[in-house]
DNA sequence: GTGATTGCAAATCTTTTGCACTAAA
DNA sequence: TTTAGTGCAAAAGATTTGCAATCAC
């Protein structure tokens, strides 16, 4: 029997975030983590993981993005509606939308300073910030 | 017969945007653009038209929501996957997104500053840039 | 063992579409 | 009239859920 052996700290990863390092939470880890940030979804990561022999239910995927979300492992990036991309880099930046496209591209946290900031309501705490430059083809 | 007299220039706005003014989109268009700026869901504004009196099919609203958006007499706003907002305030400003009760806040133009922006692929043109914070309660 | 996790299928929810009917120009 | 617009019901997607089977500890 092949073992898949997960990217170094997979299993830490997941144990210190609460979440038990079940094969298919290993495997989609792996997917998800080893090459760098990315945006994907849940249809996408799915077929990546069988094309990738990693046997997870279509819901399982669903579940397990949702959970790496809570946790903090991944961020939901809101585009367009009907459709949730998710991004594994979860430290401060922003993003680029190709609206003919869909294409979506990283936009380093450096390179957009926000000043000026609103009044947030009372009794509340700012979460993260969304910028998104929606552009198009000329 | 009682007539529903539609706010002043609804007519004209439609027949600018190249839309026929409806006895529909004549009464979608008053509940939107009457009372000030405001964010709407298809399903909220369809419970809006029905309790009001105009007799309208959910999936009028929906279609008469996308022309509205594509002629710019709308704004779509992605806030969380699944479901879509419409703002009638089309000028530039921002979001305030509150995750716990789900509210939509309006944040003036002016008290957001972008600086130093991003470089844009080449051949493409920026539309428009949403800027949203997601904020939760203490 | 025992409780967490998974898979499957069904259910839900939002949005779009096909087509016959109706209304605006 | 003639063409655009509407309603309905069905279709299409995306995502969630219920529950029995399976797995990690």
């Amino acid at each position: 029997m092949k073992t898949c052996r997960p990217f170094t700290g997979a299993v830490d990863r997941l144990t210190a975030a609460g979440l038990r390092p079940t094969r298919q939470r290993l495997g989609l880890a792996r997917l998800l983590f080893e090459g760098g940030n990315r945006h994907i979804t849940a249809e996408q990561l799915h077929r990546e993981a069988t094309d990738g022999g990693v046997k997870v239910s279509l819901a399982t995927v669903y579940n397990t993005l949702n959970q790496f979300t809570e946790v903090g492992l991944l961020r939901e990036v809101a585009m367009a509606a009907g459709r949730a991309y998710f991004d594994t880099n979860t430290s401060a930046h922003y993003h680029l939308f190709n609206e003919d496209t869909g294409e979506l591209f990283d936009v380093p946290g450096d390179s957009v300073v926000l000043s000026v900031l609103p009044e947030m309501p009372e009794n509340t705490v700012i979460g993260n910030i969304d910028v998104v430059f929606h552009i198009r083809n000329k």
